[in-house]
DNA sequence: TTTT
DNA sequence: TTTT
């Protein structure tokens, strides 16, 4: 069991790259809010995120800056080498699953009434969750 | 939202420390195994888990290496000052609830049947859980 | 572990009553719409949700028909006698942490851009969730 | 979102049914204690898990009443007519995922040391736990 | 680095 | 209806 359920919104807009097997994948940060019981002062984890394949595709097509999102994953620590030379850690949510939820385009412009979409990783508790591939960034 | 579940084994005996107002905090870390279906070469999130209060003096005297716990959490992201003058990042995830998924003493004498104890950051979602505190290491 | 994440819109307003003790509770349903990959009918599911204390009051103050929330609880089943002599069961969520999810008032007047307001069974894993009173309804 | 993750015992056998098209589906329950912070009277809440094809079949051939596992699944509220012509509703976990939390044979012989092993419905978020098909009980 |  |  390694899961995560995460509600913020988009820090910036998704970058969408491919590996050299020509899987897409996203990745972004969203903005999550602490609420301390709502006397303190408000703090925000800013928090990775990857998703793979067609998920990938939906979130770079389809995700802003500002957008809120539900992503439900697992928490995913990954190991590189630094400039220099000292090994870093990083982590990230590797997305299972997203959720759109405000109305289509939030910097946007039509309407929409607030409804939610959801989306899965095609390859759900198969192959990209668990890429034996490296992450092409 | 901000949910972590975890399941795994504590990769290390957990370290008590006190802040200087004399909270207690526990930190370790647990190995959690993903599984890719089966077919591949597992693979192994080492995953920092931080404990406040009370919470974190039960896990002291009760949670060694190698025993099985499940965390239910919040993943948090914190900033720190390297020893080389750069920003770096780490992910912990603050603990708010742990449940003891083997029998006393995984290293264990005694006997026991593999009963499960329940424990809650006693704060709950009170300050512990966003404290305004440093971490103390 | 005993623990529910849905996101949903209310069914109907909040009823909220008061045990012989004083103790305000809440009872409302969401509609939980499944998503089956997008092909097919939708479908609906009605899931109660019980609230305590401080938190069916927030409840019963704020949220209305029709509003989006996402609801953190736990599922407890409930036995009662039916009219028929018969013993039932009913399923409910026992609210522990409710994020409202849309704007002020869904059926709404004044405006609002869609910010979360997240609020906590002030017992949190206190007596309430685990409440020795019965529900008074 | 509709997620479900419990913790608990296997509080009779898997009950295995073939729908007309062929798909199995089991059926059982599972005692989840609840802790009242420890110092009261214990309940438990006995919780109707059904789970599908491949995952039925690995609940058949591997759990017995007593075993202790994790259920990952979605919370679904089925409408079924009672004997005396009225509508009745069960409330039923879905499973998408299901960890053995002990080790192999509760009941049981061999030993084992307690490793977890972890299996999804196979068709995970595609059709099965969303299924058109009717349980067959 | 988001948002109200 | 489970388990310690």
């Amino acid at each position: 069991m390694n899961k995560v359920i995460l509600v913020g919104r988009l820090a910036r807009d998704p970058e969408v790259r491919y590996t050299q097997n020509g899987k897409a994948v996203a990745s972004f940060s969203i903005a999550v809010n602490r609420f301390g019981g709502g006397q303190g002062q408000e703090q925000t984890d800013f928090i990775p995120i990857v998703a793979w394949e067609k998920l990938a595709e939906i979130c770079g097509n389809n995700l802003t800056k500002g957008r809120r999102v539900l992503v439900e994953g697992r928490l995913q620590i990954r190991s590189y080498d630094g400039n220099d030379g000292q090994k870093r850690r990083v982590a990230e949510v590797i997305a299972q699953n997203i959720e759109f939820l405000d109305s289509r385009q939030a910097g946007g412009n039509s309407g929409g009434g607030g409804s939610t979409n959801s989306f899965n990783d095609a390859s759900s508790f198969g192959s990209d969750v668990f890429p034996e591939e490296e992450i092409p960034f």
